[in-house]
DNA sequence: TCATCTGCCACTTTTGAACGGT
DNA sequence: AACCGTTCAAAAGTGGCAGATG
């Protein structure tokens, strides 16, 4: 991986996503608020990631003032609405999840970061509708901090306990079928699952960097874009579900989450109640290991599922046997999955050569195994590459990002990627602000 | 002392390779 | 030879727990 910074300083530190919020940031005079870059991005700063785009105006009206956001979580709240901010007329997003989200933001969603990385459950998963279908389409997802404040499991709720740490690294998650036609993204819901969330500050995988103990939104950026790199954006548009927000946490702190995440998540099916791996189960094969060998446990059951059948009825529509977020899909729908890993191709050189000099050399590579087909309406197969850059300097209202930890020489390098590939799924840094 | 983090465990699901049949 | 379905093993993902850490 490398740091964007650190190879074009002629970048700058700022990679703001949010607009500029005259009144709040000072460094935005009001006269600019009638018409400004969105996303605030100097879009030149991202050619070299963005290269060879359909040319469009990047201008927009500043946006209505959006609603605060829920002030604590497990308390009832008005209805949620997306907050939308966007260049991109009559595209909408609906949270195609969004019922099992509310069940577990009713108790107040905590979010297990681990310093390999772990995924997020339940996943943002989002329909679109109103895209082009004949236009290309980047979707991308990353998690800002929702307030300044670090917060403590008391029990009974979480509450405020100090001031949040400094400011990570950004990172964006880059959908995987990225960029792909209007028509691409329409034809099924769009999911996330793939996002890992870690709290190692010198993460190589590109997962997103969270700090434990703090409050923290998902945001979904559409970016109208030909291609990876390109030369200009032709629209962005920006969304984020109130009902997303959650806790990162190294160990779950409300046991009604943990139950939830169980009755939910078909990976943790073994912790149910009538699960294999269930208290009692669990209590039983120690009481059975003191007195006599274990294949007893692994016959209980014979080899089909526990008495009663496995309990599917709780997988809260999260993960479904037609869920799209879950292969199989039709091969005429969706894109060849990435490979679990592997590194640029010289293929991918061919295809993307600025990915090897100009830019990063960890830019997207082209899945070999998966035809060209530019005009076919099919995404073009890249694999998973993230990009990381250090966020902004202050005015966002946090604190800006200590210098944490120098990042190791493989993120000031250029060459060959020197890393394992990250795996499906892009990473791209955009800023440390707060889109609102 | 306490809150938080980390590594390991046993389990399930997912994924892809290998194989055999048509 | 190509295609399809089944089987199997490895990889990945899950929460729990005990011990480590600050």
């Amino acid at each position: 991986m490398y740091h964007p910074r650190e190879l074009y300083p002629s970048l700058g530190t700022g990679y703001r996503l949010g607009p500029p919020q005259p009144g709040t940031d000072s460094s935005f005079p009001p006269a600019l608020a009638e018409g400004y870059r969105y996303p605030d991005l100097d879009t030149p700063k991202l050619d070299c990631f963005l290269s060879g785009i359909e040319a469009a105006s990047c201008t927009l009206a500043a946006p209505p003032a959006l609603p605060p956001l829920p002030p604590a979580l497990g308390t009832e709240q008005a209805p949620p609405a997306p907050e939308v901010l966007h260049s991109l007329p009559g595209v909408s997003l609906s949270l195609d999840n969004r019922e099992l989200w509310k069940e577990f933001s009713s108790v107040g969603t905590e979010m297990i970061i681990t310093k390999a990385g772990r995924r997020m459950f339940p996943a943002c998963r989002v329909s679109v509708t109103g895209l082009d279908p004949e236009a290309r389409y980047l979707f991308l997802l990353d998690v800002v901090p929702v307030d300044g404040a670090r917060y403590r499991w008391q029990g009974r709720r979480w509450e405020p306990s100090g001031k949040a740490e400094p400011r990570l690294p950004d990172r964006v998650y880059i959908h995987p079928d990225s960029p792909a036609t209007g028509a691409h993204w329409m034809r099924q819901p769009v999911s996330f699952h793939r996002v890992k969330l870690t709290n190692s500050t010198l993460d190589p995988h590109g997962h997103l960097i969270l700090h434990s103990m703090h409050k923290y939104q998902p945001r979904i950026h559409l970016v109208r874009a030909a291609q990876l790199c390109s030369q200009h954006w032709g629209g962005v548009a920006s969304f984020r579900f109130p009902e997303t927000t959650f806790i990162s946490v190294t160990a779950y702190q409300n046991p009604r989450i943990t139950q939830l995440k169980i009755a939910a998540n078909p990976f943790a099916k073994g912790f149910r109640e009538n699960g294999r791996n269930c208290k009692r189960e669990r209590d039983a094969r120690v009481k059975r290991k003191l007195r006599v060998p274990e294949p007893i446990a692994a016959e209980a059951y014979g080899s089909g599922d526990p008495p009663g059948g496995p309990c599917d009825s709780t997988l809260g529509g999260d993960v479904r046997e037609s869920d799209p977020e879950q292969p199989p899909a039709p091969r005429e729908a969706a894109p060849t999955p990435a490979p679990r890993c592997g590194g640029p191709s010289a293929e991918a050189y061919l295809l993307h050569p600025a990915a090897f000099h100009g830019a990063p050399s960890h830019l997207p590579t082209r899945n070999p195994s998966f035809p060209e087909a530019p005009d076919s309406g099919r995404p073009a197969p890249y694999s998973a590459a993230f990009l990381e850059l250090q966020p902004g300097p202050g005015g966002s209202g946090y604190p800006a990002a200590a210098p944490t930890a120098p990042f190791p020489s493989h993120f000031l390098q250029g060459g060959p990627f020197p890393l394992a590939y990250p795996g499906p799924g892009a990473y791209l840094d955009v800023g440390s602000k707060p889109m609102y």
